[in-house]
RNA sequence: GGACAGGUGGCCGAGCGGUUGAAGGCGCACGCCUGGAAAGUGUGUAUAGGGGUGACUCUAUCGUGAGUUCGAAUCUCAUCCUGUCCGCCA
């Protein structure tokens, strides 16, 4: 949600910002829902103090045993007027909320401008990629190894499911786990477990609502399926006004996520790149807002830190305008080294919100010795998609057999398990 | 799912339908007191929006939404949440 305050000090630069991520310009329509909206509010404001004083009149003349019977119908003669100005002003005001609900965060000046993937900019790259011979795919080794079964996925769910067996199954879980003891004890993240059912109020805190609906799966009681930890974390401080001495918040959580992505099919349909379930490790951190630029490399050098450990070669990339989510003001994406593709596919995604969903989800801080509140800058990250992962590692460890080393990092949580085959 | 009880400021907790934006307390801030501290003591301390350069002022907010009334934290209805007991259940 954008700060309206701000629109009106400056709309042209609201305009550019728009405009670098490739939309119209909407302050125009903005002040104008905006000015309407503070004509009618002000008009009832007056009507509302005429009320109250005559209504304070009467309980006056009343306590001095008078007669207030004109007052009072001087008053009853005003309500249609007031509440039909009332009435304006809810419908003003709704109109000017539906409008900012859909308008996404203004990039950061350090996003590049772009169009989309191909123009996002390579920060670094990490890791020699090994010269694997005829390398195969995850979902032809997979299947090979009898651990990985799309057919009966399909039976049970339809397509874009997977289910995972044996070695492999295990191997999902492994990842998980050391995930989350990585961020946990090296980076200092609180594990959660958390709600993966939420209501509306949080999905449009993060951005999910209103305008993505059709990318969410949602039950019959009024909730969704989350598609990512990140609603369920970063609504922690959901209209919470929070004492500076408890930020940063840093949050983890391992979590299925659950995506729709009706707009996405007949995109990556081949193995288990992209699927309607996955399991997530989840990053939120909570920060005051001097402090979340710092956080983000903070948070995105933690997912990487994963990569680094499992040895698997990645580049980060600065998103372009173009190709940034709806919430952030600006991101990261991880990309990790698919052999079996012959290309870098992303692996996690590390994004700055600013104030963006704080002021949607009215998440405040409290300074120490200061009156009044501020917004939290809110950051989510990817550390990381635990499905993808196991491709990277399918893909990356494979030996020409068609077994599976496993990562030395990951031995421990496989049973001291060295290889993978079937 | 059934029966009760309850949702008030940063927190706890009062609140006969009429100076209650809201007593009191805690916490916090600034003074006084003290050699210094504690204790004691005085004053001040909600959020958001509108208007004004400003002192200031108007409006809204007592879970949420409707309603009754000249006037609602207070009355009515609906709804959500929390607690306790019962039932069911991993």
């Amino acid at each position: 949600m954008h700060d309206i305050k701000q629109i009106r000090q400056q709309p042209d630069a609201f305009d550019v910002g728009l405009a670098r991520r490739g939309l119209p310009a909407e302050s125009a329509t903005i002040l104008a829902l905006d000015s309407a909206w503070r004509q009618s509010v002000q008009q009832a404001e007056v009507l509302q103090a005429e009320r109250n004083a005559k209504s304070a009149e009467v309980g006056k003349i009343k306590r001095e045993g008078g007669n207030a019977d004109a007052l009072m119908n001087e008053v009853t003669a005003m309500k249609d007027r007031l509440a039909a100005l009332e009435a304006e002003a809810k419908t003003h005001e709704e109109a000017l909320n539906a409008a900012l609900a859909t308008i996404p965060n203004l990039p950061a000046d350090v996003v590049p401008n772009g169009k989309d993937e191909n123009d996002n900019f390579e920060v670094r790259a990490w890791g020699a990629r090994k010269d694997i011979k005829n390398a195969k795919d995850h979902s032809d080794l997979g299947p090979a190894l009898g651990q990985m079964d799309f057919e009966t996925a399909a039976k049970l769910s339809g397509s874009r499911f997977v289910v995972l067996k044996g070695q492999l199954a295990r191997l999902e879980r492994a990842i998980a786990q050391f995930m989350l003891d990585t961020h946990t004890e090296q980076f200092g993240y609180t594990e959660c477990s958390v709600p993966v059912l939420v209501n509306d109020t949080a999905l449009y805190g993060t951005g999910n609502l209103p305008k993505f609906k059709d990318d969410l799966f949602a039950a019959n009681t009024g909730h969704f399926l989350i598609p990512t930890a990140e609603v369920s974390l970063t609504n922690f401080v959901n209209d919470t006004i929070v004492p500076e001495e408890q930020l940063p918040m840093r949050l983890t959580a391992f979590t299925p996520c659950f995506r729709s992505e009706a707009g996405a099919a007949g995109r990556d349909t081949k193995g288990m790149l992209r699927q309607h379930q996955f399991y997530k490790v989840e990053l939120v951190s909570i920060t005051a807002p001097e402090s979340s630029d710092a956080e983000h490399e903070r948070m995105t050098n933690a997912a990487e830190t994963i990569l680094q450990k499992l040895e698997i070669p990645y580049r980060t990339m600065l998103l372009c305008t173009g190709d940034m989510g709806f919430a952030s003001r600006k991101t990261y994406d991880i990309e990790a080294w698919l052999p079996g593709q012959q290309k870098y596919r992303e692996i996690s995604s590390c994004s700055n919100c600013g104030d963006f969903q704080a002021r949607r989800m009215n998440a405040r801080l409290r300074r120490m010795n200061a009156k009044g509140t501020e917004f939290v800058h809110t950051l989510n990250g990817s550390g990381l998609a635990v499905g993808r992962t196991l491709i990277a590692i399918m893909e990356n460890y494979q030996n020409p057999d068609g077994s599976i080393t496993v990562p030395a990092v990951l031995q421990p949580y496989m049973g001291g398990i060295v290889k993978i085959s079937a």
